[in-house]
DNA sequence: CGCATATCCTGACTGC
DNA sequence: TGCAGTCAGGATATGC
């Protein structure tokens, strides 16, 4: 479930593919990718104008376009990203929906089994390179940072659950299911509690922890799980899942204090953590 | 407003 | 071996 730092590690990858490059070719296969307006629309808007950054908001990536439009596309559960640049091209793999053919003859293709990702241009841009359309995300942690003051007071008072309120990006953008139990983990806090009973040095902790496991995974250029589905624009994998504290471990030790990690239900999401030393 | 719940979707897994 | 049921979850809509 791409991330912020899976969504990064992908920017990163097509700050050296796209950007500069032209748009030759435009191919909508798939039905759902392209909804927010027409696929001919968005073919309109994407031929013939080059890349002139690659950006990420949150989990959005941003693809700046040279007439000042942004290409927006998001991964949501299962999409990928793939650039092929070899002179021979793959037969297009099951489930690819959107083709974009560059000037240089390279392409890339957006895989995504399950339909939720999404491509769309906005025109609409404010003076920070926003998207009106993605105006309602909170801070991005790598983008802005994260201050302790800031989340304690989007915490303070409410009685929702931490784990849904450090995955809610009116508040925090970035964070999904994954790393919202890694940032608990560390920060030795359950996440089903509630925002509000957090102490001041308990949101210290909090926001110190989101720092720095979000930091370390954009090192690890991610997670790609058991499913092997997220990797990066070349193909490869990331390496975070292997420093996992909880995530999926249900049944394994904490590594800190050697209690069976638990699967919790918050909602209707699973949430990993340790009762030992998570409090 | 805050909070809970349902929805979209396919593939991997579980249990019989 | 096959098949039905469950789970995975990001964003958004709706209901209270």
């Amino acid at each position: 479930m791409p991330e912020l730092p899976e969504v990064e590690t992908v920017r990163r990858g097509l700050e050296g593919v796209v950007v500069g490059r032209r748009i030759a070719e435009v191919q909508v296969l798939g039905r759902r990718t392209v909804r927010r307006q027409s696929p001919a629309e968005l073919t309109i808007r994407l031929v013939g104008r080059s890349f002139t950054t690659a950006g990420r908001r949150g989990k959005f990536l941003l693809l700046s376009l040279d007439d000042d439009a942004v290409l927006v596309v998001h991964l949501r559960m299962s999409g990928q990203l793939l650039h092929l640049g070899g002179p021979e091209r793959p037969p297009i793999a099951a489930h690819t929906h959107v083709v974009l053919v560059l000037g240089d003859g390279t392409e890339l293709r957006f895989i995504d089994p399950r339909t939720f990702g999404e491509w769309f241009v906005s025109s609409d841009i404010d003076s920070r390179g926003v998207p009106a359309e993605l105006a309602h995300l909170g801070r991005d942690p790598l983008l802005e940072g994260l201050p302790t003051a800031y989340l304690a007071a989007h915490l303070a008072g409410r009685r929702a659950p931490l784990k849904t309120l450090l995955t809610d990006q009116r508040i925090v953008a970035g964070i999904g299911s994954l790393y919202a139990d890694e940032i608990c983990f560390r920060a030795k806090l359950r996440p089903d509690r509630s925002g509000g009973s957090l102490t001041a040095p308990e949101s210290a902790s909090l926001a110190k922890s989101a720092r720095a496991v979000l930091r370390e995974a954009v090192r690890s250029r991610g997670s790609s799980l058991r499913d092997l589905r997220y990797r990066d624009l070349a193909g490869s994998f990331g390496s975070y899942q292997d420093r996992h504290a909880v995530y999926d471990r249900a049944g394994e030790p904490c590594q800190r204090c050697g209690n069976r990690i638990v699967r919790l239900k918050i909602g209707a999401r699973s949430a990993y953590c340790c009762e030992g030393c998570q409090l």
